[in-house]
DNA sequence: TCATATTATCTGTGAAACAGATAACGAGGC
DNA sequence: GCCTCGTTATCTGTTTCACAGATAATATGA
């Protein structure tokens, strides 16, 4: 059994029929077949059960499966383990935040491209749930999220803490005050950010609870919704500073381990940590007096 | 790049040549040297350096080791997995220590042949480190080990919770009298095992400190040893009931925390787990009942 | 200097992977 | 019922590549 025949195994099974695994591997559907029925002879176990339609996974075939993605994905670390003579070059795929992104990356990453311009670097944005998942398929290399993380197949590092604040119009004197309005929301990024749950248990503790939700796709944009007194958000402090100096909105600071929010960052644990990797981690990496600081 | 050609740059890396290479693997050195001449072309980089004793790793090699040596084990576990139907059966390697070995896995491993006969069960003793090295090199599938294990690396799972006791000669009334005995020595069954520490610290509780160590090869001899009043030791109460009983020697309980010792299943998280192993588990898991009890 | 290890290189053979064409088969539309 | 379309199975000739064997080149140590 080799990897080649693991090869077309994986692309069969995905494509769900030969001719099309055929036409991926560039090959004909007369090899495809070869390939499968020599490996199936091999293992002495059908691994496919063929039909007019294409093919479906037998038992065993699904067993299979997962082995032949990872030996798949196996190699292809090899070959970049083996080129990577510590100087950070090719691409480098990481997720982070949305507001960890606009707020505390981008200098970062300016010093990192500067530093090592062989990298491609590609910045996706998500929220916290969604980029676990990236990183948990292989879509990124790591990601910048919310802590705490507890998954077993993760690695998390913290490197740094955010101490978050609630924005409101500027015409709200304290966050008790909210409670007289009804009709008010919570403002959020996206559906699946993670700071709502939290911004509603921090309303609930103050006796402000069943609020509704709006959702925006910019930063900007709450803001600006926040300002007009549609609704309540909660942001890192950073983020809103801008806005509250100019008397747009008012900003409620919060107490110690309501307000601190750790940012994490995941990656597989049994995945290849390239030199680019290592590079953006030492980047990103607190330095001892900022540690010290916080 | 395919599997073969790193079956083949591992067996060279690791046996330091190609002629003791092409033997293991059947072949003769000129085939071995075109296999590495090609992988290192179609890597861009040499993997060896060569010279008139052998070859050694250049740094591309030694990144790229690592990864052949995955490689290589999950396509045998993949091969493994597709013939495994669910029915146990197969090789079956874990390890535990003597004490568990003898006292509490007995029965159940008397029960776990006869459920499977088609297994061929192996089963070897060590220290809880020598164990943990073992399943960590891959030498072993799993192992029952004392807790706490901390790896990331491993998946550790309480199977039973044991009991411990101090054994002494019968003339000795309570642990605290020791302190007169200044010739007293601990008695331990190997040199890494993990009872010896544990003692040390009860005894120095009490204020008996810098005793001797004495290293015996079977439970047996050890229980011998403490009759004859020539020294203490530490070990699961269910091990020292029967001599107990027969007044040979005289149980000191402990209390709480300082008695109890998980017992804990240890295995690699990236391992296959077999259908052997996964009823080896059903056996030893603690059974509601027995969880209740405990 | 010689014996003995090692890797490098060349060459002919053979097996296996390959591309292409055709057959067999079943589902769905008319 | 018949036809069409897409599918897998099978056969065949070609070519490529892995293989075994022999020899050369080289360095080490006695």
């Amino acid at each position: 059994m080799d990897s080649g025949a693991l090869k077309v195994f994986e692309a069969v099974a995905r494509l769900g029929g030969m001719n099309r695994a055929a036409a991926e591997l560039n090959t004909v559907q007369s090899n495809v077949t070869g390939r499968i029925r020599q490996l199936e002879a091999e293992l002495d176990t059908p691994l496919f059960e063929r039909h007019s339609r294409g093919v479906t996974l037998t038992a065993a075939g699904r067993r299979l499966l997962p082995y032949a993605e990872r030996i798949g994905r196996l190699l292809a670390d090899a070959r970049r383990a083996a080129g990577d003579d510590g100087h950070p070059k090719g691409p480098l795929t990481v997720g982070a935040l949305e507001t960890t992104a606009a707020i505390r990356l981008s200098p970062v990453l300016a010093r990192y491209a500067a530093a090592y311009p062989q990298v491609d670097l590609v910045l996706r944005t998500g929220t916290t749930a969604e980029l676990i998942d990236a990183v948990l398929s292989h879509a990124l290399e790591g990601a910048l999220v919310c802590g705490p993380v507890a998954h077993p197949a993760l690695d998390a590092e913290t490197v740094f803490h955010e101490r978050l604040a609630v924005a409101t119009a500027p015409s709200v004197g304290a966050l008790e005050d909210l409670s007289r309005a009804s009709d008010l929301k919570i403002v959020v990024l996206r559906s699946g950010c993670s700071y709502r749950q939290r911004l509603e248990e921090i309303l609930a503790r103050r006796g402000i609870v069943g609020l509704r939700q709006l959702e925006f796709g910019t930063i900007d944009s709450i803001i600006g919704c926040v300002a007009a007194g549609l609704g309540v958000t909660l942001l890192p402090r950073s983020v809103l500073a801008a806005a509250a100096g100019g008397g747009r909105i008012a900003t409620h600071d919060l107490a110690g381990a309501e307000a601190d929010v750790a940012t994490l960052f995941i990656r597989r644990r049994d995945g290849y940590v390239s030199s680019a990797l290592a590079g953006f981690l030492a980047h990103i990496r607190p330095s001892p007096a900022q540690a010290a600081a916080e």
